[in-house]
RNA sequence: GGAGAGGUGGCCGAGUGGUCGAAGGCGCAGCACUGGAAAUGCUGUAUAGGGGCAACUCUAUCGAGGGUUCGAAUCCCUCCCUCUCCGCCA
C-alpha cells in the first residue's frame, strides 16, 4: 500500500510512477477523500476531547458531594450525550470514506524504482547478464528432446492419471522423479541455509488478512485457490505466509536482515492461461518452490536486493545450468515490487530461455500493508521486504532433465546434486 | 466437537464504573557513586493517527468487533485465540 501522506501532499508523486508503468491514474477525487478522511477525523477527535472533559467534570462534581441524579449533574450529561450523538454521526462519516479510500489505495499497485527501466511489456526488458553455455543438439544427432518427452520416456511423471486425481495441471511424480524433486528441495534449503537463511516450512493454507498483506488481495482473488467455508486460502507462494509471519510485529534493528529460506507447495489458478504450457512441468496448479525472503532496513534494500538474486543463481550455476538475468522493465513489474530481476534457464531441448525465478524489491509497500516495523533509536520505522525464487523446483528439474538428456536415453545429472539424488544419473528403463 | 479457566505495557503482574495509558516488580537507557565494575540510589522508558518549525498537544488503543453509560481495562453481547480435561485423529 502506498502511503496515504503522499497522497494528500503531493498525488503527483505517486501519479508519475504510475505513469511509468502505463498506468494513466487520476488522483484528484482519491486526494479529495483523503484529505476529507482528514479533516474528519481532526473534528471527531476535537468533540471527542469535549466529551472527555465533560465526562471528567460530572466525576468531579460527584465526588465534590454533587447528587449523581441531581440538576448539575443532570445538565452535563444531557451536554455529554449531545456530544455522543454528534460523534457517532461523524465517525459513520469517516467510516464510509476511509472504506472508500482503502478500497481504491488497496489497489494501487508499487511505485517502480527510480532505477526500474521504462518500458511496455516484456519486450522491454533488459538483459543484464548471461552465465554458461547453452547446450546444443551434436552435430548430426538428432534434435534434443523437450522435458516432458524425456520424462514420459522414464516412466518419471504420470500427467494422465493427474486428471483422474483432481485435474488438468497437475501431475504426480514417481519413482526417479519423486525423488529427484526431493533431492532438489533438499539440495536448495541446504545451500541457502550455508548463505544465512533460516529454514522456514509454513502452513500453505493462508487467510485472508495475509493475502492481502503482501499484495495478492484484494485485486487478484482469481488468482488463488480458496476454501469457501473457512476463510483460508491455498497460498500461491510461500511470499505469502513468510510477509505474515512478522505481520503487526517491531522487529528490533539488530535482528536485521532477517532471511529466511521456505520451501512450500505453491497454488495457482492460472485463470487465463488456456492452451500455454499445457505439457510438462512449467506451468501447474501445484508445484513447488524454495522461495527467499528478506527483511531489512530501508538503506540496505538495494543491496539486499543484489545479495538476494546472487543467491538464487548461486543454485542455477551450482547445478550447472546456463542462465540469463533480466531487469524487468516498468510495464512488466509486479504488483507489490519496486524493482525485479528475472532469472530465466535455459531449456535445452525447448531451445529457449523460461523463467524460473521472480527477485523482487518490494520497499515498503507491503510492510505498510502487513504493518512490520523495526526499532530505529527512539522510532519505529516501516522496514523493506524481498523476495526471490530459489528456485521453482518443477521448473529446475525440467531443465535438468533436457539439459541432462543422453543419446542412451538416461539423464545425466550436475554432480553437485549427486549425494542428494544418490546416483549419477537417471537410469533409462530397460 | 463438548466442559471449564483465561487473554492487561518488552516480560511478570495489580486493577471489577470516575481524573487509568494503567500500581508494583523485572528488563532496558541515562545519571550519581567507583580506579573500573558489581551492588545501590535517582530519573526515564508503549503504539498508531492528527495538529505544530519545535517544545508540545489532541484522539484512539488493556485479544477483536459491537453495546450500555456523562464516563468502561472494569458491566452486557458476538467472535478470535491460549490453557486444562473429555472425545476424535496423523
Amino acid at each position: 500500500m502506498l502511503d496515504q501522506r503522499l497522497l494528500r501532499n503531493d498525488p503527483t508523486l505517486i501519479t508519475a510512477p504510475l505513469a511509468r508503468r502505463g498506468l494513466a491514474t487520476d488522483l484528484s477525487g482519491l486526494q479529495q477523500l483523503a484529505l476529507q478522511a482528514r479533516d474528519l477525523e481532526q473534528q471527531r477527535s476535537e468533540l471527542q476531547a469535549e466529551g472527555n472533559r465533560i465526562g471528567r467534570e460530572v466525576g468531579e462534581r460527584i465526588r465534590a458531594g454533587a447528587a449523581p441524579g441531581g440538576d448539575e449533574v443532570k445538565e452535563l450529561r444531557e451536554q455529554g450525550n449531545r456530544i455522543k450523538q454528534q460523534v457517532a454521526e461523524l465517525e459513520e462519516q469517516e467510516k464510509g470514506i476511509e472504506t472508500q479510500l482503502l478500497e481504491q489505495l488497496m489497489v494501487l499497485p508499487n511505485l517502480p524504482s527510480p532505477l526500474c527501466p521504462t518500458g511496455r511489456s516484456e519486450a522491454d526488458n533488459v538483459e543484464v547478464k548471461r552465465w554458461g553455455t547453452p547446450r546444443q543438439a551434436a552435430a548430426g544427432v538428432e534434435k534434443l528432446q523437450e522435458h516432458w518427452q524425456i520424462a514420459e520416456r522414464l516412466g518419471i511423471v504420470d500427467t494422465e492419471r493427474s486428471v483422474r486425481i483432481a485435474q488438468s495441471r497437475f501431475v504426480t511424480l514417481l519413482g526417479q522423479g519423486a525423488r529427484l524433486e526431493r533431492a532438489l528441495i533438499n539440495f536448495m534449503l541446504d545451500r541457502h541455509a550455508g548463505r544465512g537463511y533460516t529454514e522456514v516450512l509454513p502452513p500453505v493454507l493462508v487467510n485472508t488478512a495475509s493475502l492481502t498483506a503482501s499484495g495478492q488481495l484484494p485485486k487478484f482473488a482469481e488468482e488463488s485457490f480458496r476454501c469457501a467455508e473457512d476463510d483460508l486460502w491455498l497460498t500461491p507462494t510461500a511470499e505469502v505466509p513468510v510477509t505474515s509471519f512478522h505481520r503487526g510485529e517491531v522487529l528490533a534493528a539488530e535482528a536485521l536482515p532477517l532471511k529466511y529460506a521456505a520451501y512450500t507447495p505453491c497454488f495457482r489458478r492460472e485463470a487465463g492461461s488456456y492452451g500455454r504450457d499445457t505439457r510438462g512441468l512449467i506451468r501447474l496448479h501445484q508445484f513447488n518452490k524454495v522461495e527467499l525472503y528478506w527483511f531489512c532496513r530501508p538503506e540496505d534494500s538495494e543491496a539486499a536486493h543484489e545479495q538476494l538474486t546472487g543467491d538464487a543463481e548461486a543454485i542455477l550455476e551450482a547445478l550447472e545450468l546456463p542462465y540469463r538475468r533480466l531487469e524487468l522493465c516498468t510495464g512488466d513489474l509486479g504488483f507489490s515490487a519496486v524493482r525485479t530481476y528475472d532469472l530465466e534457464v535455459w531449456l535445452a531441448g525447448a531451445g529457449t530461455y523460461r523463467e524460473i525465478s521472480s527477485c523482487s524489491s518490494c520497499g515498503d509497500f507491503q510492510a505498510r500493508r502487513a504493518s512490520i516495523r523495526f526499532r530505529d533509536g527512539k522510532t519505529t520505522r516501516l522496514l523493506h521486504t524481498l523476495n526471490g525464487s530459489g528456485l521453482a523446483v518443477g521448473r529446475t528439474m525440467a531443465a535438468l532433465l533436457e539439459a541432462g538428456q543422453q543419446a542412451d536415453g538416461s539423464v545425466k545429472l550436475p554432480q553437485a546434486l549427486v549425494p542428494y539424488f544418490g546416483a549419477e544419473a537417471i537410469t533409462a528403463v530397460s
